[in-house]
RNA sequence: GCCGAGAUGGCGGAAUGGUAUACGCUCAGGUCUCAAAAACCUGUGGGAGCAAUCCCGUGAGGGUUCGAUCCCCUCUCUCGGCACCA
């Protein structure tokens, strides 16, 4: 019988969705389990593998819980705010609102397709002011905490895009989404400050279960380093230089200070040409420029020197572009006997090097003694630019009152909503389209009433995803971001998947933004943090071993794959090429095995079920191995070797004609389910099950099944293997050995020496070891 | 440079101290067919041999062990992340 899966997707899809067995339900007695999946940014061109791919791998593990008897949470939304959007608008002269909508509608068609047992009920759009109201009303609580400030700063600027980027989005100098060159502004823009909270964030993760990967990403972007602050008298002057370092031992090995061109002091050397042309010089050069590596350092003498504050030598200062004013106190005591850098510049510059010392651990105690300095910590987590000049994002709500500075909108008037406009193009000097509405931009103050001006500056896309998870708990909520019970039955997050990429950025902010509302009270006092495990997926390549990308041509499109084979094949293929974290290769050819697979269960099936009344005793231990095999896989997200498994019970009832009376192949159909949900759900019915296989109980595996009455030991003589016996799993080392020398090859190793020593591992081998 | 993951047949990959290569692909042979495709069955790490069988074999080298893909040390390479961060 033909394996018509386009009759099966059709004839239970539509059962499938908005079916009430796929519905958490709030409060319910069962034990919960919140499965999370990253949702997506719902661009024009359609769900892609990668996408089919992670949330299939979340799709099966919510299946398999829901059967395990947990009240499952398995939402999704859209995270549609979005510069390609913004883009597409303003090239097709269409409202970025509708879409938005056209392309969340045709993502939830192909998420649907593809079987994903999502529970559409706490759908979220982050563009819907009835959500990014509490975006907005986190951002006025981070601003009425002191976390949010305007700031005058050099930015990364995206000539092309025609935005602010905060650092973590320049990628080698370049815009992370267009690839083109940043270049530096001066310009006013909104600060969160995380770097508030990076302790915190750092000893948070040990409440997390997250994988090693994960933490290590986080904690080497925080980067914390502990060290010391040291000031050093400038010689002739009231002025001190202070200085970062994390090896204060090494203070008597210092031969020179280094500033960087953009440290206070050199402002007021501006007079000495040469300092002036290097500054300049400086200035102009991209961040990519100065970053580039192994480059040859470059400085200039600024003309003061610097009193070591233990032995009072005069050192001289430099300015060079290779210290940063944005790490430490942007100025360094240079060591070049202990730092390769140092020793770099010093040769350059022929400037001397002490190896006459040894570093000295008391320093320290010496260095705080004197008075001259004190421990200090530094970071490299640097605070969070949260202002974008773009329309196709939350509006920052906050009005600028000429008697009060900065308020923000109060509660009672968010949101503040995004007004229609006739053009959405960004603008060169660095203003918000949103800044050309005069009548949006002219307000009230909250405070004094009196005229006020609206910021016209967006967020940016992070900020819509940093909470998502909490408003999945009660969607619709209008008076908070979501029900404190309602947070407290379901959170914290069981399994967050996601990829590689939201391993550092997203997940910290996230992580950040939930503990700042900890800290308000605003949820569960007893969840310090969000998320207990991390579960990142892998990577799917092109056929060619590629990354995707159109212009290369090697993309797979997953409707156009589920339409040659079927929902079930593509799902089961992307689970069994390989590990669910690896990266992959996409093969067609290895679809066909898949599609084989599912052909050779289904006749199984059929051929099977009027045909036994008692399963054989061989079927009972193939099944039951099964039941055991597959669910601790699953639990582990260990698709490709469930499949496996799978695979090999089919091949052996099969090749062995064992018997499978109906609850055996309800077992097997079951087994199945979370992987092939369509084919599952038909065979089901075909059994005479009631709808649905996936609301129905995972089968319980039986120990007394699993036990074999025959084992097969290796026989080694001194290690190595020499032969098989059969034996009872319970035989004694007498029996097995006894076995074992009966058999001539055997006998034949044994006739070499003499036996000093057997070992004997119950149901596993026997090693006889002799003399050499 | 630092951090993380990895290296196993022709290919994707299994195996967490006990029969290396499960499962799938590929390929070869067979069944069915007028024929082909599909499907199904059998075989498929390398070498020697008619065969029984033997030797070699999990990136390289060493170690621990009766026994190592697995544990320890040294090295090479690949992938991912970070990086003039003092």
């Amino acid at each position: 019988m033909a394996y018509d899966f386009k009759e099966i997707e059709k004839k239970w899809g539509g059962k499938f969705v908005g079916f009430a067995g796929f519905k958490a339900q709030d409060f319910e007695s069962k034990p919960k389990k919140y499965v999370l999946q990253e949702f997506p940014y719902p661009s024009g061109s359609g769900l892609h593998v990668g996408h089919a791919f992670s949330m299939t791998g979340a799709d099966i593990y919510a299946r398999y819980m829901r059967m395990n008897g947990f009240n499952v949470m398995f939402p999704m939304g859209w995270d549609a705010f979005g510069l390609p959007t913004e883009n597409y608008a303003i090239k097709m002269g269409v409202k970025p609102q509708s879409i938005t909508k056209e392309n969340t509608e045709k993502y939830k068609a192909q998420m649907n397709r593809l079987g994903f047992s999502f529970d559409w009920d706490r759908e979220v759009d982050t563009t819907d002011p009835g959500y990014y109201k509490w975006t907005q009303w986190i951002f006025t609580k981070l601003f009425e905490k002191g976390l949010a400030h305007k700031e005058e700063m050099a930015i990364n600027w995206c000539p092309k895009d025609k935005i602010g980027l905060a650092n973590e989005e320049v990628i080698d100098g370049r815009c992370e989404r267009c690839g083109t060159e940043t270049e530096r502004r001066i310009i006013s823009q909104w600060v969160v400050k995380i770097t508030a909270y990076a302790d915190r964030l750092l000893e948070g993760l040990k409440d997390t279960n997250f994988i090693e990967k994960v933490k290590a990403a986080q904690t080497n972007w925080i980067d914390k380093k502990i060290g010391a602050n040291i000031r050093f008298e400038i010689k002739d002057s009231e002025e001190k230089l202070e200085v970062f370092t994390t090896r204060p031992d090494t203070l008597e090995g210092v031969t020179f200070m280094v500033i960087a061109p953009e440290h206070k002091l050199v402002k007021e050397l501006l007079e000495n040409e040469e300092v002036k042309k290097y500054v300049n010089e400086a200035k102009k050069k991209s961040e990519m420029e100065r970053a580039e590596l192994g480059k040859e350092k470059t400085g200039v003498f600024s003309g003061l020197y610097a009193i070591n504050p233990v032995t009072k030598k005069e050192i001289p200062v430099w300015i060079a572009d290779y210290v940063l004013v944005s790490y430490g106190t942007g100025a360094i005591m240079a060591v070049p006997s202990h730092d390769e850098r140092d020793e770099a510049f010093a040769s350059k510059y022929s400037l001397p090097i002490n190896r006459d010392y040894v570093p000295d651990m008391k320093m320290m105690d010496l260095i705080v003694e004197k008075g001259v300095g004190e421990e200090s910590v530094n970071y490299h987590l640097r605070d969070w630019i949260f202002s974008r000049q773009h329309y196709w994002g939350e509006p920052i709500p906050m009005v600028y009152c000429e008697n009060d500075g900065w308020v923000a909108v109060p509660e009672e008037q968010l949101p503040v909503r995004l007004p229609e406009v006739e053009k959405y193009q960004p603008t060169d000097t660095g203003e918000s389209p949103l800044a050309s509405i005069t009548e949006w931009v002219e307000t009230e103050c909250p405070k004094c009433g009196g005229s006020a001006k609206r910021e016209t500056d967006t967020m940016p896309n992070w900020a819509g995803s940093d909470w998502y998870f909490l408003r999945y708990c009660d969607p619709k909520n209008e008076d908070a971001l979501a029900d404190m019970e309602k947070m407290r039955y379901w959170l914290p997050v069981d399994v967050y998947m996601g990829g590689d990429e939201h391993n550092t950025l997203h997940l910290l902010y996230s992580r950040f933004i939930y503990q700042f509302l900890w800290d308000l009270g605003v949820v569960p006092k007893e969840y310090p943090e969000p998320y207990i495990k991390r579960m990142s997926h892998g990577v799917i390549l092109g056929a060619d071993g590629n990354r995707m990308s159109k212009s290369v041509g090697n993309v797979i499109i997953p409707d156009k794959v589920a339409d040659i084979y079927g929902t079930d094949v593509l799902r089961t293929y992307m689970m069994f090429m390989g590990p669910f974290d690896a990266t992959m290769a996409w093969n067609e050819r290895s679809l066909v095995g898949v599609k084989r697979f599912l052909e050779k269960f289904q006749r199984l099936v059929e051929e099977s079920k009027d045909k036994y009344v008692v399963t054989s005793a061989e079927g009972m231990r193939t099944i039951h191995h099964l039941v055991k095999g597959v669910g601790e896989d699953i639990a582990e997200f260990k698709y490709n070797t469930a499949i496996a498994k799978i695979m090999e019970a089919v091949n052996d009832l099969t090749k062995n004609k064992m018997e499978l009376a109906k609850t055996e192949l309800l077992m097997m159909v079951k087994v199945l389910a979370p992987f092939a949900p369509f084919v599952a759900e038909e065979l089901w019915s075909i059994l005479g099950g009631e709808f649905s296989v996936h609301v129905s109980e995972w089968p319980k595996f039986e120990e007394k099944y699993l036990v074999s009455e025959i084992v097969t030991l290796s026989v080694q003589i001194n290690g190595k293997l020499r032969g098989t016996v059969e034996v009872s799993p319970e035989a004694s080392e007498e029996e097995v050995k006894k076995v074992a020398e009966e058999q001539e090859k055997v006998q034949k190793y044994l006739a070499e020496g003499k036996v000093i020593k057997v070992i004997y591992v119950k149901g596993k081998t026997i090693n006889f070891v002799l003399t050499a």
